[in-house]
DNA sequence: CTTTAATGGTAAATATACTTTACTATTAAG
DNA sequence: CTTAATAGTAAAGTATATTTACCATTAAAG
């Protein structure tokens, strides 16, 4: 509807579109019986392996403080998305395990995930989305400094 | 520092480029006298214009409710960048016009950001730089539907 | 005119997604 | 064994909004 995005700085244009995808994705994710995820539970989800992971190495992973995982944690062991146990070989440390929903949950964030990337591809071209993840590489590796 | 970047989901990396952005700006006004101000007080601020604007159109045009932009609007009232006088034609209205501080602050920001850009412009190149805005505009134009 | 509906704005509570500060428990290193 | 580092927790605070509910004023309908 707005017809004046162009006027836009570009860094507002990438979290106009980030908020669309993450629209896009919630909205999808609630449809099949996940309406209670957030993108923070995903973004956390998503780095967990079958073996289950430690809350730093998850925090690390995430680019989040062991403090918000743990919240994260804490929110989708409600949900029933992971299990918070003990770790063996460590009495500080926990793991955290995705459950059966868990693993269910993540396939199917991926499978959406690839779905709306897909049509960023039609939209783009594929070589057009190619260049827009370079550039966006590009951005975030290039130096702060002015 | 992360070198595992690429397997970011490319909206993740449109919200990570755009957190890199945001604080290079707002660092950029901390060095030259603005340090209290916030990303969504300039994204309220620029679209204030001389004469003046009613919170509602504010809100329209920076695509907040009215309550947001009350809210920001009142914080920017604090830190004298902008005066919230009673509309002269509509009693029930009010005008949010920028002070001088607001006017030279709003100056210094676009400059910044246009800093940032040409940054952005050397990093991609010419060509690369207007892909990239004309690939996420198409991605905010194109249909929501899956 | 006057009743009603729409509009401009405010208030308060809630939500999300974190961070900061401060702490405990456990392990590792000397 | 004592100290330092590490894993995690707890509580509060910050930033950026939204939702719900409301009041005041103006505009429209009769």
């Amino acid at each position: 509807m707005p017809n004046d995005m162009n006027q836009h700085p570009t860094a507002r244009l990438m979290l106009l579109a980030f908020r669309k995808f993450e629209k896009q994705l919630l909205d999808e994710l609630g449809k099949v019986g996940f309406p209670d995820v957030t993108l923070s539970d995903l973004n956390v989800l998503r780095h967990l392996d079958p073996e289950g992971l430690r809350a730093t190495i998850l925090a690390e992973h995430a680019g989040l403080t062991k403090q918000a995982v743990g919240q994260i944690a804490k929110g989708l062991e409600k949900k029933a998305y992971v299990r918070i146990t003990a770790d063996a070989e460590d009495g500080r440390a926990k793991s955290i395990v995705y459950t059966k929903r868990g693993r269910v949950l993540i396939e199917r964030a991926i499978h959406v995930v690839r779905d709306i990337e897909r049509h960023y591809e039609v939209a783009l071209g594929k070589h057009g989305y190619q260049a827009l993840r370079a550039s966006l590489l590009t951005l975030l590796a290039s130096g702060d400094a002015p």
